[in-house]
DNA sequence: TTTGCACTGTTATTATTTTAACAGTATAGA
DNA sequence: TCTATACTGTTAAAATAATAACAGTGCAAA
């Protein structure tokens, strides 16, 4: 009777959170701390104990009573849910400042999520590294990724090539697609599609910067 | 009685889409197109067609029976909604990769909001310009942040330094910041401040695809 | 040993966001 | 001129997410 905990119904915002969780928590371990309350995460997320509390209740984690909760063992059961067992490999395709910007940040800092390929169509940069990543031509991205089992890919392509590239992916079978450009694509249900548009986050901060100035007024 | 729209009250994520209908709408304009229906632009955005219509309902925008929503008026509204009327300068502080691609992508992109300085404290860059945008020291911050009357900062600098921009981006006066650091930070309330981290994307998407393997089997 | 305190864990309530239902209407075609 | 169609706009309902309320508990100080 595997009564594993059904994580699927997760709310997605959770899932979100829990992933901020893990990096606040390392950051922790780091400093050798061995337990964390519930405010002290709240306080690093911008996010009220309660939330913490009923995320870590959701997830089945217990803390101890005026101890808080054991970061590694947290850590570790975050690890389960969010994280692929045998892990996942993703490439970004266009090795521009973007993408090189990513490949840098990511690599190395998740073991079971790697960036194992890069793709680019400048001459200049297919065959080279970047920080430890191998880019190679877009024309060889079926094979690669057939080839690595690649299931994530990351868009950072200019705008004009977005397109094509999101259909390229989803043709080599890939699973998920992450769109940093701003360029909306269609992909097949099957396929998890997050799109960031860098200019939606800033626009949406000039709106309130300028609520809050109305206000003053 | 002037009964301008009260736009504070608008959902947060009915802000977002806004942006993200603008960008689409920029995008049919310059196809040629001069009406566009509900069912299209949810389309774009992955969205249904009700929440178009019922965020346009909000704004107070009509659109036409059978024709649709003309297309440069409601590109009109929502800058009068989203914009600062007046135009909101905005500066990036760490001209890394992820630095000048968010100078490259966004420069010229908005009239209304403008990336109007850079800051690093590599003095190969510092004096120079990154398309078209001049790099200052850090050092000069509070100063160029006050002359050139800068209300938003991105971060982009390395991790340890995070914290310190954003205190020197607070006392400097600024209103808006915009972290794209793994490193949270802690601002007054009247600041707005928006944390994006790329790792917690991804690890979403890895989430919801292992969860679309467990599913097959 | 008792009381207050500082936590966790859970249920209940409220707020927010999305989705559904449907009324209204101009156009096109019969 | 009647009817079906293809839209918009609005209200109602449902789903999701956040917050509040509070019960439980063990430590610590008196």
């Amino acid at each position: 009777m595997g009564t594993k905990k059904n994580y699927k119904h997760l709310p997605h915002k959770t899932i979100e959170r829990l992933s901020q969780y893990r990096r606040a928590l390392l950051i922790c371990l780091d400093n050798n701390k061995s337990h964390i309350f519930s405010h002290e995460i709240a306080k690093i997320q911008h996010i009220t104990p309660v939330q913490v509390r009923r995320d870590l209740m959701l997830i089945g984690y217990s803390g101890t009573l005026r101890k808080g909760y054991n970061i590694q063992d947290l850590i570790d059961l975050i690890g389960t849910i969010i994280d692929n067992e045998e892990g996942l490999n993703a490439t970004i395709i266009g090795i521009g400042n973007l993408g090189r910007a990513l490949i840098k940040y990511l690599s190395g800092k998740r073991h079971k999520l790697e960036i194992v390929a890069g793709f680019d169509t400048n001459p200049d940069k297919i065959n080279n590294e970047f920080s430890g990543i191998q880019c190679y031509s877009v024309e060889q991205l079926e094979k690669i990724i057939k080839d690595k089992d690649i299931k994530i890919g990351i868009i950072t392509v200019p705008e004009d090539q977005t397109v094509e590239t999101a259909q390229r992916l989803v043709d080599a079978g890939i699973k998920g697609i992450l769109n940093y450009t701003p360029k909306p694509v269609e992909v097949p249900e099957y396929v998890y599609l997050e799109e960031y548009d860098m200019i939606t986050t800033l626009e949406k901060i000039a709106f309130y910067v300028k609520m809050a100035e109305d206000q003053e007024k």
